[in-house]
RNA sequence: GGCCCCAUCGUCUAAUGGUUAGGACGCGAGGUUUUCAACCUCGAAACCGGGGUUCGACUCCCCGUGGGGUCACCA
Protein backbone atom coordinates (compact mmCIF):
# COMPACT_ATOMS: atom_id res chain seq x y z
CA UNK A 1 0.00 0.00 0.00
CA UNK A 2 1.60 3.34 -1.12
CA UNK A 3 -0.47 5.26 0.66
CA UNK A 4 1.09 3.89 3.78
CA UNK A 5 4.47 5.21 2.96
CA UNK A 6 5.15 8.61 3.88
CA UNK A 7 5.05 11.05 1.06
CA UNK A 8 8.56 11.04 -0.90
CA UNK A 9 9.38 11.99 -4.44
CA UNK A 10 8.29 9.14 -5.93
CA UNK A 11 5.04 8.40 -3.66
CA UNK A 12 2.69 10.63 -3.61
CA UNK A 13 4.28 14.04 -3.79
CA UNK A 14 2.84 17.60 -3.82
CA UNK A 15 3.93 19.88 -6.07
CA UNK A 16 2.94 23.60 -6.93
CA UNK A 17 2.85 26.17 -9.27
CA UNK A 18 2.87 29.55 -7.46
CA UNK A 19 2.83 32.20 -10.61
CA UNK A 20 2.55 36.24 -9.53
CA UNK A 21 -0.83 37.31 -10.68
CA UNK A 22 1.10 40.27 -12.96
CA UNK A 23 0.55 38.61 -16.43
CA UNK A 24 -0.01 36.25 -19.13
CA UNK A 25 2.47 33.07 -18.35
CA UNK A 26 5.14 32.61 -20.42
CA UNK A 27 6.34 29.69 -21.45
CA UNK A 28 9.24 29.60 -19.54
CA UNK A 29 7.35 29.84 -16.91
CA UNK A 30 4.65 27.29 -17.31
CA UNK A 31 7.13 24.72 -18.31
CA UNK A 32 7.96 24.78 -14.64
CA UNK A 33 4.05 23.98 -14.28
CA UNK A 34 3.73 21.15 -16.46
CA UNK A 35 6.34 19.63 -15.21
CA UNK A 36 5.21 19.55 -11.91
CA UNK A 37 1.85 18.91 -12.73
CA UNK A 38 3.47 15.54 -14.80
CA UNK A 39 5.36 14.69 -11.83
CA UNK A 40 2.92 14.87 -9.34
CA UNK A 41 0.33 13.05 -11.43
CA UNK A 42 3.33 10.04 -12.31
CA UNK A 43 3.35 9.27 -8.90
CA UNK A 44 0.36 9.55 -7.32
CA UNK A 45 0.74 12.99 -6.06
CA UNK A 46 -1.25 16.12 -5.83
CA UNK A 47 -0.80 19.24 -8.16
CA UNK A 48 -1.44 22.81 -6.36
CA UNK A 49 -1.80 25.62 -7.29
CA UNK A 50 -1.36 29.15 -5.32
CA UNK A 51 -1.46 32.72 -5.90
CA UNK A 52 1.58 34.55 -5.28
CA UNK A 53 -0.11 38.33 -4.74
CA UNK A 54 1.96 39.88 -2.19
CA UNK A 55 3.49 42.51 -4.64
CA UNK A 56 0.16 45.60 -4.62
CA UNK A 57 1.77 46.92 -6.92
CA UNK A 58 2.25 44.86 -9.62
CA UNK A 59 -0.47 42.46 -9.42
CA UNK A 60 -2.46 42.84 -12.33
CA UNK A 61 -6.43 42.63 -12.16
CA UNK A 62 -7.74 39.40 -14.46
CA UNK A 63 -4.00 37.81 -14.18
CA UNK A 64 -5.54 34.59 -11.82
CA UNK A 65 -8.18 33.76 -15.01
CA UNK A 66 -5.49 34.39 -17.19
CA UNK A 67 -3.64 31.87 -15.46
CA UNK A 68 -6.20 29.25 -15.06
CA UNK A 69 -7.11 29.42 -18.85
CA UNK A 70 -3.80 28.64 -19.64
CA UNK A 71 -3.23 25.74 -17.41
CA UNK A 72 -6.47 24.64 -19.02
CA UNK A 73 -6.18 25.21 -22.45
CA UNK A 74 -2.72 22.94 -21.94
CA UNK A 75 -4.85 20.73 -20.20
CA UNK A 76 -3.32 21.02 -16.91
CA UNK A 77 -5.53 20.37 -13.84
CA UNK A 78 -4.70 20.89 -10.41
CA UNK A 79 -6.40 19.09 -7.34
CA UNK A 80 -5.99 22.38 -4.64
CA UNK A 81 -6.07 25.76 -6.16
CA UNK A 82 -7.69 29.33 -5.12
CA UNK A 83 -10.50 28.51 -7.75
CA UNK A 84 -11.14 24.75 -6.23
CA UNK A 85 -10.57 24.99 -2.53
CA UNK A 86 -8.34 22.30 -1.15
CA UNK A 87 -7.93 21.69 3.00
CA UNK A 88 -4.87 23.95 3.32
CA UNK A 89 -6.40 26.86 1.95
CA UNK A 90 -6.89 30.00 0.97
CA UNK A 91 -4.56 29.27 -1.54
CA UNK A 92 -3.95 33.31 -1.97
CA UNK A 93 -1.41 35.04 -0.74
CA UNK A 94 -3.08 38.24 0.30
CA UNK A 95 -5.66 36.40 2.00
CA UNK A 96 -2.90 34.30 4.56
CA UNK A 97 -1.68 37.28 6.24
CA UNK A 98 -3.27 36.61 9.40
CA UNK A 99 -0.70 33.18 8.88
CA UNK A 100 2.51 35.45 8.15
CA UNK A 101 1.45 37.14 10.96
CA UNK A 102 1.31 34.18 13.30
CA UNK A 103 4.40 32.82 11.81
CA UNK A 104 6.66 35.79 12.23
CA UNK A 105 5.88 36.04 16.17
CA UNK A 106 7.38 32.57 16.30
CA UNK A 107 10.53 33.66 15.03
CA UNK A 108 10.37 36.93 16.70
CA UNK A 109 9.95 35.94 20.45
CA UNK A 110 12.86 33.45 19.79
CA UNK A 111 14.79 36.54 18.30
CA UNK A 112 15.43 34.61 15.09
CA UNK A 113 14.20 37.59 13.46
CA UNK A 114 14.65 41.32 13.80
CA UNK A 115 12.70 44.61 13.33
CA UNK A 116 14.86 46.96 10.68
CA UNK A 117 13.76 50.77 11.05
CA UNK A 118 16.04 51.85 8.62
CA UNK A 119 15.02 54.10 5.76
CA UNK A 120 15.01 53.52 2.28
CA UNK A 121 17.69 56.64 2.12
CA UNK A 122 19.79 55.16 4.73
CA UNK A 123 19.88 51.51 3.27
CA UNK A 124 20.58 53.13 -0.17
CA UNK A 125 23.38 55.19 2.03
CA UNK A 126 24.92 51.97 3.58
CA UNK A 127 25.12 50.55 0.08
CA UNK A 128 26.67 53.36 -1.65
CA UNK A 129 29.27 52.82 1.11
CA UNK A 130 29.79 49.24 0.13
CA UNK A 131 29.90 50.08 -3.30
CA UNK A 132 32.77 52.62 -2.72
CA UNK A 133 34.96 50.40 -0.26
CA UNK A 134 34.27 47.63 -2.63
CA UNK A 135 32.28 45.51 0.29
CA UNK A 136 30.10 42.65 -0.99
CA UNK A 137 26.61 44.61 -0.75
CA UNK A 138 24.35 43.65 1.33
CA UNK A 139 22.13 44.70 4.46
CA UNK A 140 23.93 43.62 7.25
CA UNK A 141 24.01 45.46 10.47
CA UNK A 142 22.19 48.27 9.44
CA UNK A 143 20.71 48.59 13.47
CA UNK A 144 19.82 46.73 15.77
CA UNK A 145 17.07 47.98 18.18
CA UNK A 146 16.27 46.34 21.71
CA UNK A 147 13.41 43.54 20.76
CA UNK A 148 10.97 45.03 23.33
CA UNK A 149 11.41 48.85 22.58
CA UNK A 150 10.89 47.82 18.66
CA UNK A 151 8.18 45.87 19.42
CA UNK A 152 7.10 49.28 21.17
CA UNK A 153 7.73 51.51 18.28
CA UNK A 154 5.86 49.03 15.82
CA UNK A 155 2.94 49.01 17.93
CA UNK A 156 2.81 52.57 17.90
CA UNK A 157 2.65 52.59 13.98
CA UNK A 158 5.89 53.18 13.47
CA UNK A 159 7.34 51.80 9.73
CA UNK A 160 9.65 48.67 9.75
CA UNK A 161 10.44 45.43 8.39
CA UNK A 162 11.25 41.92 9.67
CA UNK A 163 14.48 40.84 9.23
CA UNK A 164 16.21 37.93 9.14
CA UNK A 165 19.50 37.52 11.26
CA UNK A 166 21.64 35.48 9.12
CA UNK A 167 24.64 33.64 10.30
CA UNK A 168 27.31 35.69 10.03
CA UNK A 169 29.75 33.02 10.00
CA UNK A 170 29.66 29.06 8.96
CA UNK A 171 28.13 27.92 5.46
CA UNK A 172 24.83 26.79 4.43
CA UNK A 173 24.71 23.62 2.45
CA UNK A 174 21.59 23.12 0.71
CA UNK A 175 20.57 19.68 -1.65
CA UNK A 176 19.49 20.40 -5.18
CA UNK A 177 18.10 16.84 -6.75
CA UNK A 178 19.95 17.88 -10.14
CA UNK A 179 22.92 19.20 -8.99
CA UNK A 180 23.38 17.99 -5.59
CA UNK A 181 24.56 19.57 -2.75
CA UNK A 182 25.28 23.28 -2.89
CA UNK A 183 27.25 25.13 -0.69
CA UNK A 184 26.98 28.89 0.16
CA UNK A 185 29.56 31.14 2.80
CA UNK A 186 26.79 32.82 4.97
CA UNK A 187 28.95 36.06 5.32
CA UNK A 188 27.65 36.37 1.40
CA UNK A 189 24.18 36.22 2.42
CA UNK A 190 22.25 39.44 3.39
CA UNK A 191 19.38 40.26 6.69
CA UNK A 192 16.73 39.69 3.88
CA UNK A 193 13.12 41.17 4.57
CA UNK A 194 10.39 38.94 5.51
CA UNK A 195 8.47 40.58 6.24
CA UNK A 196 7.46 44.12 4.24
CA UNK A 197 6.73 47.68 5.43
CA UNK A 198 3.26 47.30 4.68
CA UNK A 199 2.70 43.70 6.17
CA UNK A 200 2.87 41.55 3.26
CA UNK A 201 5.63 39.07 3.55
CA UNK A 202 8.11 38.81 1.25
CA UNK A 203 8.48 35.72 -1.56
CA UNK A 204 11.26 34.33 0.86
CA UNK A 205 8.70 34.19 3.78
CA UNK A 206 5.61 33.03 2.34
CA UNK A 207 7.44 30.18 0.49
CA UNK A 208 8.59 29.04 3.49
CA UNK A 209 5.54 29.51 5.42
CA UNK A 210 3.19 28.26 2.63
CA UNK A 211 5.47 25.57 1.67
CA UNK A 212 5.45 23.93 5.03
CA UNK A 213 1.80 24.55 5.44
CA UNK A 214 0.38 23.19 2.95
CA UNK A 215 2.76 20.19 2.60
CA UNK A 216 4.79 20.60 -0.29
CA UNK A 217 7.55 17.61 -0.78
CA UNK A 218 8.98 18.84 -3.68
CA UNK A 219 9.61 22.64 -4.96
CA UNK A 220 10.59 23.03 -8.44
CA UNK A 221 11.50 26.33 -9.84
CA UNK A 222 13.93 28.24 -12.05
CA UNK A 223 17.62 28.29 -11.98
CA UNK A 224 17.32 32.17 -11.14
CA UNK A 225 15.99 30.48 -7.39
CA UNK A 226 19.24 29.14 -7.26
CA UNK A 227 21.13 31.91 -5.64
CA UNK A 228 18.08 32.11 -2.80
CA UNK A 229 18.60 28.91 -1.63
CA UNK A 230 20.27 29.34 1.17
CA UNK A 231 18.26 31.59 2.34
CA UNK A 232 14.81 29.39 2.12
CA UNK A 233 17.29 26.50 3.97
CA UNK A 234 18.00 28.47 6.79
CA UNK A 235 13.75 29.92 6.90
CA UNK A 236 13.17 26.25 7.57
CA UNK A 237 15.71 25.51 9.56
CA UNK A 238 14.96 28.19 12.00
CA UNK A 239 11.64 27.14 12.14
CA UNK A 240 12.46 23.76 12.36
CA UNK A 241 10.29 22.13 9.61
CA UNK A 242 11.27 20.03 7.37
CA UNK A 243 13.32 21.60 3.87
CA UNK A 244 11.30 20.20 0.99
CA UNK A 245 13.52 18.53 -2.07
CA UNK A 246 14.41 21.59 -4.10
CA UNK A 247 14.70 20.69 -7.78
CA UNK A 248 16.04 23.76 -10.21
CA UNK A 249 15.51 23.80 -13.54
CA UNK A 250 18.03 25.98 -16.14
CA UNK A 251 16.30 28.92 -17.72
CA UNK A 252 15.09 29.05 -21.19
CA UNK A 253 16.92 30.58 -23.44
CA UNK A 254 16.23 32.86 -26.33
CA UNK A 255 17.82 32.31 -30.02
CA UNK A 256 20.37 35.56 -29.71
CA UNK A 257 21.58 34.12 -26.37
CA UNK A 258 20.24 35.58 -22.74
CA UNK A 259 16.83 34.77 -20.95
CA UNK A 260 14.39 34.14 -23.15
CA UNK A 261 12.11 37.39 -22.73
CA UNK A 262 9.24 38.94 -25.28
CA UNK A 263 11.93 40.78 -26.66
CA UNK A 264 13.22 37.52 -28.01
CA UNK A 265 9.35 36.93 -29.68
CA UNK A 266 8.61 34.39 -26.52
CA UNK A 267 4.75 34.27 -26.64
CA UNK A 268 2.50 33.70 -23.50
CA UNK A 269 0.39 30.53 -23.52
CA UNK A 270 -2.38 32.01 -24.33
CA UNK A 271 -0.85 34.13 -27.42
CA UNK A 272 0.27 30.11 -29.07
CA UNK A 273 -3.36 29.33 -28.99
CA UNK A 274 -4.37 32.48 -30.68
CA UNK A 275 -1.39 31.94 -33.64
CA UNK A 276 -2.87 28.51 -34.46
CA UNK A 277 -0.71 26.02 -31.97
CA UNK A 278 -2.17 22.55 -30.68
CA UNK A 279 -1.85 22.47 -26.63
CA UNK A 280 -0.68 18.97 -26.56
CA UNK A 281 1.94 20.01 -29.01
CA UNK A 282 2.71 23.10 -27.03
CA UNK A 283 2.87 20.88 -24.16
CA UNK A 284 4.83 18.17 -26.07
CA UNK A 285 7.68 20.95 -27.08
CA UNK A 286 8.22 22.43 -23.14
CA UNK A 287 8.96 18.61 -22.69
CA UNK A 288 11.70 18.77 -25.30
CA UNK A 289 13.30 21.26 -24.28
CA UNK A 290 15.23 20.65 -21.26
CA UNK A 291 13.99 17.40 -20.88
CA UNK A 292 14.34 14.33 -23.27
CA UNK A 293 13.75 10.35 -23.03
CA UNK A 294 15.63 7.81 -25.28
CA UNK A 295 15.39 8.75 -28.85
CA UNK A 296 11.51 9.77 -28.22
CA UNK A 297 10.38 13.27 -29.68
CA UNK A 298 6.90 12.97 -29.96
CA UNK A 299 5.56 12.35 -26.60
CA UNK A 300 1.60 12.01 -26.18
CA UNK A 301 0.14 13.43 -23.69
CA UNK A 302 -0.20 9.78 -21.46
CA UNK A 303 3.17 9.07 -22.73
CA UNK A 304 4.80 12.18 -20.95
CA UNK A 305 2.15 11.31 -17.46
CA UNK A 306 3.76 7.74 -17.67
CA UNK A 307 7.51 8.59 -18.60
CA UNK A 308 8.29 12.11 -17.50
CA UNK A 309 10.63 11.98 -14.81
CA UNK A 310 12.07 15.39 -12.75
CA UNK A 311 15.46 13.78 -11.94
CA UNK A 312 15.99 13.32 -15.99
CA UNK A 313 15.46 16.94 -16.26
CA UNK A 314 18.61 18.75 -18.32
CA UNK A 315 21.11 20.92 -16.50
CA UNK A 316 22.76 23.14 -19.60
CA UNK A 317 19.93 26.10 -20.36
CA UNK A 318 18.12 25.05 -23.86
CA UNK A 319 17.58 27.75 -26.39
CA UNK A 320 14.68 28.13 -27.39
CA UNK A 321 13.59 25.98 -30.96
CA UNK A 322 11.07 27.72 -32.69
CA UNK A 323 11.46 25.72 -35.48
CA UNK A 324 10.81 22.40 -33.96
CA UNK A 325 7.74 23.88 -32.57
CA UNK A 326 6.54 24.28 -35.45
CA UNK A 327 7.15 21.57 -37.30
CA UNK A 328 5.86 19.64 -34.27
CA UNK A 329 2.67 21.63 -34.79
CA UNK A 330 2.49 20.12 -38.03
CA UNK A 331 2.94 16.97 -36.98
CA UNK A 332 0.22 16.89 -34.32
CA UNK A 333 -2.12 18.69 -37.16
CA UNK A 334 -1.68 15.76 -39.55
CA UNK A 335 -2.13 13.22 -36.79
CA UNK A 336 -5.79 14.14 -35.85
CA UNK A 337 -8.45 12.68 -36.72
CA UNK A 338 -9.97 13.61 -39.58
CA UNK A 339 -13.52 14.89 -37.78
CA UNK A 340 -11.72 16.62 -34.97
CA UNK A 341 -9.67 18.06 -37.94
CA UNK A 342 -12.62 19.11 -39.41
CA UNK A 343 -13.84 20.57 -36.22
CA UNK A 344 -11.23 22.79 -35.34
CA UNK A 345 -10.72 24.20 -38.78
CA UNK A 346 -14.33 25.32 -38.34
CA UNK A 347 -13.07 26.96 -35.40
CA UNK A 348 -10.62 28.91 -36.67
CA UNK A 349 -12.48 29.79 -40.43
CA UNK A 350 -14.98 31.43 -38.12
CA UNK A 351 -12.19 33.32 -36.98
CA UNK A 352 -10.36 34.00 -39.79
CA UNK A 353 -12.54 34.31 -42.28
CA UNK A 354 -14.03 38.14 -43.73
CA UNK A 355 -16.39 39.57 -41.52
CA UNK A 356 -19.20 39.37 -44.23
CA UNK A 357 -19.20 35.68 -44.92
CA UNK A 358 -22.10 34.14 -42.89
CA UNK A 359 -21.66 32.71 -39.32
CA UNK A 360 -21.53 29.49 -38.63
CA UNK A 361 -19.32 28.70 -41.24
CA UNK A 362 -21.01 25.61 -43.39
CA UNK A 363 -20.39 22.61 -41.60
CA UNK A 364 -20.14 20.28 -44.73
CA UNK A 365 -18.23 22.30 -47.01
CA UNK A 366 -15.33 22.65 -44.10
CA UNK A 367 -15.00 18.99 -44.22
CA UNK A 368 -14.96 18.39 -47.60
CA UNK A 369 -12.45 21.15 -47.60
CA UNK A 370 -10.63 19.96 -44.36
CA UNK A 371 -8.81 16.66 -46.13
CA UNK A 372 -7.30 18.75 -48.63
CA UNK A 373 -5.10 20.93 -46.08
CA UNK A 374 -4.95 19.12 -43.27
CA UNK A 375 -1.23 17.94 -44.28
CA UNK A 376 -0.84 21.01 -45.58
CA UNK A 377 -0.50 23.71 -42.54
CA UNK A 378 1.45 23.84 -39.70
CA UNK A 379 -0.92 26.36 -37.99
CA UNK A 380 -3.98 26.70 -37.63
CA UNK A 381 -3.70 30.17 -38.97
CA UNK A 382 -2.27 28.95 -42.28
CA UNK A 383 -5.44 27.86 -43.08
CA UNK A 384 -7.58 30.55 -44.69
CA UNK A 385 -4.69 31.82 -46.91
CA UNK A 386 -4.71 28.10 -48.46
CA UNK A 387 -9.10 28.08 -48.72
CA UNK A 388 -10.39 32.14 -48.89
CA UNK A 389 -11.67 31.37 -52.21
CA UNK A 390 -14.29 28.82 -51.22
CA UNK A 391 -16.02 31.84 -49.47
CA UNK A 392 -14.63 34.66 -51.30
CA UNK A 393 -17.36 35.58 -54.25
CA UNK A 394 -14.72 38.04 -56.13
CA UNK A 395 -11.51 36.10 -56.33
CA UNK A 396 -9.18 38.56 -58.22
CA UNK A 397 -7.61 37.57 -61.07
CA UNK A 398 -3.92 37.88 -60.45
CA UNK A 399 -1.61 40.60 -62.62
CA UNK A 400 -0.69 38.94 -65.29
CA UNK A 401 3.30 38.48 -64.33
CA UNK A 402 2.19 36.47 -62.12
CA UNK A 403 -0.10 34.92 -63.94
CA UNK A 404 2.24 33.78 -66.66
CA UNK A 405 5.01 32.80 -65.72
CA UNK A 406 7.55 29.78 -66.89
CA UNK A 407 6.28 28.76 -70.22
CA UNK A 408 3.48 31.29 -70.34
CA UNK A 409 5.43 34.24 -70.17
CA UNK A 410 4.09 36.97 -72.81
CA UNK A 411 1.55 34.44 -74.11
CA UNK A 412 -1.56 36.09 -73.03
CA UNK A 413 -3.92 34.73 -75.96
CA UNK A 414 -2.65 31.69 -75.96
CA UNK A 415 -3.57 31.04 -72.01
CA UNK A 416 -6.69 32.82 -72.50
CA UNK A 417 -7.56 30.49 -75.67
CA UNK A 418 -6.62 27.73 -73.37
CA UNK A 419 -9.20 28.49 -70.41
CA UNK A 420 -11.53 29.43 -72.10
CA UNK A 421 -12.15 26.13 -73.96
CA UNK A 422 -11.57 24.38 -70.51
CA UNK A 423 -14.09 26.72 -69.23
CA UNK A 424 -16.11 25.23 -71.93
CA UNK A 425 -15.38 21.45 -71.80
CA UNK A 426 -16.18 21.71 -67.77
CA UNK A 427 -19.24 23.22 -68.44
CA UNK A 428 -20.65 20.04 -70.66
CA UNK A 429 -19.86 17.88 -67.80
CA UNK A 430 -23.53 17.06 -66.83
CA UNK A 431 -24.28 17.93 -62.85
CA UNK A 432 -24.70 14.15 -61.94
CA UNK A 433 -20.98 13.52 -63.14
CA UNK A 434 -19.26 16.90 -61.41
CA UNK A 435 -16.29 14.86 -59.78
CA UNK A 436 -13.25 14.70 -59.03
CA UNK A 437 -12.22 12.08 -61.31
CA UNK A 438 -14.16 13.34 -64.34
CA UNK A 439 -12.88 17.07 -63.94
CA UNK A 440 -9.41 15.45 -63.99
CA UNK A 441 -10.00 13.39 -67.03
CA UNK A 442 -11.38 16.43 -68.91
CA UNK A 443 -8.60 18.93 -67.96
CA UNK A 444 -6.02 16.16 -68.87
CA UNK A 445 -7.45 15.43 -72.46
CA UNK A 446 -7.71 18.87 -73.07
CA UNK A 447 -4.01 19.78 -71.65
CA UNK A 448 -2.87 16.70 -74.60
CA UNK A 449 -5.38 18.30 -77.44
CA UNK A 450 -3.50 21.38 -77.15
CA UNK A 451 -0.32 19.93 -77.10
CA UNK A 452 0.41 20.88 -73.31
CA UNK A 453 1.78 18.87 -70.80
CA UNK A 454 -1.01 18.49 -67.70
CA UNK A 455 1.08 20.26 -65.84
CA UNK A 456 1.65 23.75 -67.94
CA UNK A 457 -2.21 23.43 -68.52
CA UNK A 458 -3.43 23.22 -64.59
CA UNK A 459 -1.20 25.80 -63.50
CA UNK A 460 -2.94 28.23 -65.58
CA UNK A 461 -6.35 26.66 -64.28
CA UNK A 462 -5.25 27.18 -61.01
CA UNK A 463 -4.62 30.22 -61.24
CA UNK A 464 -7.53 31.39 -62.82
CA UNK A 465 -9.99 29.23 -60.23
CA UNK A 466 -8.36 30.10 -56.88
CA UNK A 467 -6.15 33.51 -57.56
CA UNK A 468 -3.09 31.64 -56.56
CA UNK A 469 0.01 30.07 -57.22
CA UNK A 470 0.21 27.43 -54.71
CA UNK A 471 -3.46 25.72 -53.39
CA UNK A 472 -5.20 23.10 -52.49
CA UNK A 473 -5.05 20.17 -55.16
CA UNK A 474 -6.84 21.39 -57.88
CA UNK A 475 -9.27 18.49 -59.07
CA UNK A 476 -11.00 18.50 -55.98
CA UNK A 477 -11.01 22.12 -55.00
CA UNK A 478 -12.91 22.44 -58.59
CA UNK A 479 -15.47 20.12 -57.21
CA UNK A 480 -16.18 21.71 -54.25
CA UNK A 481 -16.12 25.06 -55.90
CA UNK A 482 -19.03 23.88 -58.41
CA UNK A 483 -19.62 23.94 -62.11
CA UNK A 484 -20.92 27.14 -62.47
CA UNK A 485 -18.41 29.53 -60.20
CA UNK A 486 -15.10 27.40 -61.92
CA UNK A 487 -16.36 28.24 -65.25
CA UNK A 488 -17.42 31.97 -64.37
CA UNK A 489 -13.94 32.40 -63.15
CA UNK A 490 -12.11 30.48 -66.14
CA UNK A 491 -13.66 33.11 -68.38
CA UNK A 492 -13.14 35.96 -66.30
CA UNK A 493 -9.57 35.08 -66.19
CA UNK A 494 -9.38 34.08 -70.15
CA UNK A 495 -11.12 37.29 -70.84
CA UNK A 496 -9.01 39.68 -68.84
CA UNK A 497 -5.28 37.43 -70.46
CA UNK A 498 -6.76 39.03 -73.90
CA UNK A 499 -7.23 42.70 -72.93
C1' G B 1 32.90 42.52 -10.28
C1' G B 2 31.38 38.86 -5.88
C1' C B 3 28.65 34.41 -5.32
C1' C B 4 26.29 30.30 -7.78
C1' C B 5 25.00 27.03 -11.97
C1' C B 6 26.16 24.84 -16.63
C1' A B 7 29.15 22.78 -21.13
C1' U B 8 27.78 16.37 -27.05
C1' C B 9 26.23 18.22 -34.41
C1' G B 10 23.75 25.33 -35.99
C1' U B 11 19.37 23.87 -32.43
C1' C B 12 16.71 20.14 -28.93
C1' U B 13 18.72 15.79 -27.02
C1' A B 14 20.60 10.08 -26.25
C1' A B 15 24.89 7.63 -24.50
C1' U B 16 26.00 7.34 -17.05
C1' G B 17 34.28 3.86 -18.15
C1' G B 18 34.79 0.02 -23.51
C1' U B 19 29.39 2.44 -29.41
C1' U B 20 31.56 3.26 -36.48
C1' A B 21 29.11 8.90 -30.50
C1' G B 22 22.45 7.49 -31.73
C1' G B 23 17.70 10.21 -32.72
C1' A B 24 14.88 14.79 -33.93
C1' C B 25 14.49 19.96 -36.04
C1' G B 26 16.80 22.77 -39.61
C1' C B 27 20.04 22.33 -44.00
C1' G B 28 21.73 19.78 -48.85
C1' A B 29 20.85 15.87 -52.78
C1' G B 30 17.53 12.47 -55.03
C1' G B 31 12.64 9.97 -55.52
C1' U B 32 7.23 10.68 -55.78
C1' U B 33 3.98 14.50 -57.78
C1' U B 34 -1.50 18.82 -60.92
C1' U B 35 1.02 23.65 -57.42
C1' C B 36 2.42 23.54 -52.37
C1' A B 37 2.85 20.28 -48.78
C1' A B 38 3.14 15.41 -46.98
C1' C B 39 5.88 10.98 -47.67
C1' C B 40 10.50 7.88 -48.86
C1' U B 41 15.96 7.42 -49.52
C1' C B 42 20.67 9.40 -48.94
C1' G B 43 24.21 13.19 -47.15
C1' A B 44 27.02 17.04 -44.45
C1' A B 45 27.21 18.25 -39.23
C1' A B 46 29.26 17.46 -32.28
C1' C B 47 32.14 15.12 -27.42
C1' C B 48 35.11 23.66 -25.46
C1' G B 49 40.78 23.50 -24.18
C1' G B 50 44.67 21.59 -20.97
C1' G B 51 46.19 18.47 -17.21
C1' G B 52 45.29 14.22 -14.30
C1' U B 53 42.69 9.12 -12.44
C1' U B 54 42.26 4.46 -15.19
C1' C B 55 44.21 -1.15 -19.02
C1' G B 56 40.60 2.21 -21.18
C1' A B 57 37.48 8.25 -20.87
C1' C B 58 31.97 12.14 -23.87
C1' U B 59 31.35 9.89 -19.22
C1' C B 60 35.27 10.70 -12.78
C1' C B 61 38.73 14.90 -10.55
C1' C B 62 41.41 19.72 -11.10
C1' C B 63 42.54 24.24 -13.76
C1' G B 64 41.38 27.35 -17.66
C1' U B 65 37.83 29.18 -21.35
C1' G B 66 32.95 30.07 -22.74
C1' G B 67 27.74 30.61 -21.66
C1' G B 68 23.93 31.50 -18.02
C1' G B 69 21.76 33.08 -13.33
C1' U B 70 21.78 36.37 -9.16
C1' C B 71 23.18 40.38 -6.17
C1' A B 72 15.43 44.80 -3.99
C1' C B 73 10.67 46.30 1.31
C1' C B 74 9.86 41.86 -7.31
C1' A B 75 8.68 37.32 -7.72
Amino acid sequence: MTDDQPRSLTNRPRLRYAPSPTGDPHVGNIRQAVWSWLHAKRYGGDFIVRLEDTDQARAQPGADRRIFDSLRWLGVEWDEGPDVGGPHGPYVQSQRLDVYHEEINKLLVQNKVRRCFCSPERLDTIREEQRQNKVPPGIRDCCDVDPTEAEERAASGEANVVRFRTPRTGTTVANDLLRGDISFENHTLDDFVLIKSDGYPTYHFAHVVDDHAMEITLVTRGEEWISSLPRHALLFDAFGYERPIYAHASVIKAPGGGKLSKRHGAKSVLEYSDDGYLPDSLLNFLCLTGWGHEDQTIFSRDELLSLFDMANITLASATFDHDKLEWLNGTYIRSLDSATFAKALKARLELDLPPDVARPVDESLVEDIAPLIQERITLMTDAIHLVDFFWVTDVPVPPVEDFLVKKWRDRGPEAATALSTAATKLEAISDSEWNRERIETVLREHAESIGLKAGELLSIVRTAVTGKKVSPPLFESVEIIGKGLSVERLQSAALSLNA
